[in-house]
DNA sequence: CCCCCCCC
């Protein structure tokens, strides 16, 4: 069986040409660099004619080298790549080829050798190219000039003759490469940051374009940062050419490229003036909510949801640098559950929950905090209103038709600072009393399913001690200052936190409960700011809120101790959590109580 | 060449 290769087709590619989809032979491969996801493949490849030894195999394609499925002496047909010039020091220029999307038509194993007598090819034995061969270098020095920046050397950046053809994918580029110009969109955009350390001080900001093949983030430094920054647009497109790439440290950015990139002295930008709908826009890889659960500490992602509810702007001193920090604490929901999500500084400001909207959010960290999970947002996240995605307008929709009244799980809501460590079983009270509960001197843990009969507004909110650690309640000296008693200080500000009374009643009876912050926020379903304020501001508002929680069901953690008050001894029952009722699961416990009792298969 | 991103 004969195997037809592209004859003479690296020759042209390797003057720059154009050749459509080659079909070569994989000769051979080599790891050049690093490890991880900076791990890096060279092939030798054979078009029968000639073989070449610097065709670099784009990382995204790792994979079927590693798997085994690009084998020696396969037959590929290479469906898209780009070649560019590279100039290593003391040596003359070398051109690479990059390939981007490969085919395997025969695999290896089914050719077992060398198709043909291939010499090896060179720069220096290379003919001078094909009559024909189009060469994109030249064709690009042969535009007319713009009315943009460039060095006299510098590829014209006239977009009309700029074709996708002529622009790179970011996907391609590499510090192989440094002949390129990408055409991409700004997705976002820093401040301006100042820097000064050991080795010197500057300033910078950073960008993070994408276009239909990828993303990546380019930072512009000192000069560059002032020659680019009002310049810079987000949401704009620009013509981006001449950057240093360098290996991107995985730690600070969730955007999916290997590499980034530097602005240079000889870094030209020109906007796209003509139609650029086919650059994309912000690229998003939402997980659903409830997935977020199985995310690791630090780990980044992106999340869309609805604003359920938000919290007022909060002020507190980080503990670390003791900078004053503005934070606000955002609920988004989808079908599969309930996440918080913090926004920081100016964003948090600016956020408006009000109308609950959806808020798309990219390279968001996960947290964890009292064993439990939110996200908080980096200075290099991205957090956009109600845009305009498919997957917004979904959610949209969901929210408005019954998504807005339906109890999902919280995947942020606070286990409480003594722990969980129950069976996961629900016993009703009468249970938790015959096993005697809260008999110990530790007390114990149990979960049972109930409904919220009564709560006990007055004092449900109560100013407490602006100190992190301390939630003490504050006197009120009548004179602007608040003192604690705990911190022996007096202070101008306060935070609120809830203590709630409440009832609880399950079919076996009724048991008085407490609620502190974390769980009463989750019963009441808003924040202690915003409490507090309808307690000072609009008591009406404040009152309502108790009604309408009243006869919610909920699945309560509770922690129960016998304490003795005066002589008397009482079972002490805190709510550690209140969770909305996930049905699928309340039925499938109902069913199985109902198997055990019944002994029918039901 | 930055890489801080905070709190309960």
């Amino acid at each position: 069986m004969s195997h037809k290769l592209s004859e003479g087709s690296l020759e042209v590619i390797m003057h720059g040409g154009l050749y459509d989809k080659p079909i070569m032979q994989v000769i051979g491969s080599k790891k050049i660099q690093g490890s991880g996801v900076n791990e890096r493949f060279r092939l030798m490849v054979s078009d029968g004619k000639h073989t070449h030894t610097y065709a670099m195999l784009a990382t995204q394609l790792n994979d079927k080298l590693i798997s085994g499925e690009l084998s020696d002496y396969s037959i590929v047909q290479i469906d898209r790549f780009v070649t560019s010039l590279v100039k290593n020091p003391g040596k003359a220029e070398k051109r690479v080829m990059i390939i981007l999307d490969i085919t395997i038509i025969v695999p290896g194993n089914q050719i077992g050798k060398t198709i043909g007598n291939p010499t090896s090819w060179s720069e220096e034995t290379a003919q001078a190219p094909p009559a024909s061969t189009m060469q994109p270098e030249q064709k690009l020095k042969a535009t007319p000039t713009t009315s943009a920046p460039r060095p006299a050397n510098a590829p014209s950046l006239d977009s009309s003759l700029l074709s996708t053809q002529m622009t790179h994918p970011i996907i391609s580029l590499s510090p192989y490469q440094n002949k390129w110009v990408i055409k991409a969109r700004v997705m976002s955009k820093s401040g301006i940051r100042t820097w000064s350390n050991a080795k010197g001080e500057g300033k910078l900001f950073s960008m993070d374009l994408c276009d239909d093949s990828g993303e990546i983030r380019a930072t512009a430094f000192k000069n560059e940062c002032d020659k680019f920054y009002d310049m810079i647009q987000v949401d704009k497109v620009y013509y981006i050419s001449r950057c240093q790439l360098k290996t991107a440290n995985k730690q600070f950015t969730s955007l999916k490229n290997d590499y980034e990139m530097t602005f240079t002295p000889d870094t030209v930008v020109a906007e796209c003036m003509e139609d650029a709908s086919c650059v994309p826009q912000v690229k998003y890889e939402f997980i659903p909510i409830n997935e977020i659960a199985d995310k690791g500490p630090d780990t980044l992602l992106d999340v869309i949801g609805v604003c359920k509810m938000a919290s007022d702007v909060q002020e507190l001193t980080a503990r670390s640098t003791g900078k004053l920090l503005k934070k606000r604490e955002v609920t988004l929901v989808d079908a599969t559950g309930a996440i918080c999500l913090t926004l920081w500084g100016n964003s948090a400001e600016t956020f408006d929950g009000n109308a609950h909207p959806v808020v798309a959010a990219k390279g968001v960290r996960v947290t964890e905090f009292n064993g439990s999970k939110s996200l908080s947002c980096l200075a290099s996240s991205m957090v956009r209103h109600n845009p305009d995605l498919p997957r917004a307008h979904q959610l949209r929709g969901w929210y408005d038709n019954g998504g807005a009244d339906l109890d999902v799980v919280n995947i942020s809501a606070r286990a409480g600072a003594g722990g969980y460590s129950g069976s996961g079983e629900w016993i009703t009270f009468s249970e938790a009393e015959g096993r005697q509960l809260g008999s110990g001197n530790k007390g114990d843990y149990f979960t049972s399913l109930g409904v919220l009969t009564f709560t006990f507004a007055d004092n449900a909110v109560y100013k407490a001690c602006p100190q992190d650690q301390c939630n003490k309640k504050l006197l009120d000296q009548e004179n602007g200052l608040f003192r604690c008693e705990k911190c022996n200080r007096e202070y101008p500000n306060y935070k609120y936190r809830l203590l709630l009374g409440a009832h609880v009643s399950d079919p076996s009876g009724d048991q008085r409960v407490t609620a502190f912050n974390e769980a009463a926020e989750t019963i009441l379903g808003r924040h202690a700011a915003d409490i507090g304020r309808l307690f000072e501001y609009d008591k009406p508002a404040y009152a309502q809120m108790f009604d309408d929680v009243k006869f919610n069901t909920y699945v309560f953690k509770f922690r129960t101790k016998m304490e003795v008050y005066n002589d008397e001894a009482r079972l002490k029952t805190v709510v550690m959590s209140a969770q909305p009722v996930d049905y699928k699961d309340a039925n499938s416990r109902l069913i199985k109580s109902i198997k055990a009792l019944s002994g029918v298969d039901v």
